[in-house]
DNA sequence: ACTCAAAGTTTCGCATGCGAACTATTATCT
DNA sequence: AGATAATAGTTCGCATGCGAAACTTTGAGT
């Protein structure tokens, strides 16, 4: 097999698995009817109350814009509140709303039945998978700083 | 580390990959003037000239209908032909145009640039980490299936 | 031949997702 | 204190990304 072959390869492993977990997670949330990123984002909110914007957005690994936008949803559907911080009035706090936590609680038969299979890995496996990916992460880290 | 921790640090490990090959991919597209996913596309388009929509939307684990909408952007930036196919006049048969093939070369250094580093993976490394990802994929279908 | 199912594509409405530009507030420097 | 930089969010325009519904064409069954 040839090199771009092998590059290629890889690429198609991550978008199949992605894809996979895309639509594990949109079983559990439609269930609920929420979006995938809504449930990762109730689990964030639920572990750092009073949380701001640019901490969920590194959370989330996303753009603080995109962040910005799926709050506003939540807020309308009444699982989150965005209020000004008192000490910096730059800075918003969100967090759940009763709704918001009573939902969270309610999603957790379902993400443990759907995501629990994944610890069949064995301890080793599990290793040898975070490590992989670590290596994998700073050669393209290297790669992107040496243009 | 709980069970719970454990499933959220394979997703939050995934999410942290696809972000570097994400901007590693812009980063390619860009100088070019294209994105990403135009990029697989017209890769995808050398190797299988006169492909139909449906074929590319598999390679690229995408519904037709994201499919459809990147095809109508290339055809407009002049990088890719639809025509209806003239044996069964559903299907299109979709070809990059000259403009296509020329930018597709011109991508060459860039890319082998960026992602050749990958393979500085060892072999059993690469192999690990296919396996991984199959089990990977076989342990989610499974769960998915028993719902 | 006629009906109905299936296949291939497109369109629609919506939710991510990004970077750039903008506003408001706070921190820093002199 | 006043100018300036830095920080926290928001808004904008655009490109993915999805499923559902529509459309045309083809195939299958009778």
């Amino acid at each position: 097999m040839d090199r771009e072959q092998r590059i290629t390869n890889i690429f198609q492993s991550y978008r199949e698995v992605n894809k996979v977990f895309y639509h594990l997670m949109l079983n559990v949330a439609q269930e609920h009817g929420i979006t995938p990123i809504q449930l990762m984002t109730l689990r964030i909110l639920k572990e750092q109350p009073q949380a701001g914007l640019s901490f969920l957005a590194a959370k989330l690994n996303l753009n603080n814009s995109t962040t910005c936008g799926i709050i506003d949803r939540m807020v309308k559907a009444d699982l989150v509140t965005r209020e000004r911080s008192g000490t910096d009035r730059r800075a918003v706090n969100l967090s759940l709303t009763d709704r918001g936590k009573a939902l969270w609680n309610e999603t957790e038969a379902t993400r443990m039945k759907m995501f629990l299979p994944l610890l069949q890995l064995s301890v080793e496996e599990e290793n040898e998978f975070h490590r992989i990916q670590q290596k994998i992460l700073s050669i393209l880290r290297d790669a992107r700083e040496e243009v």
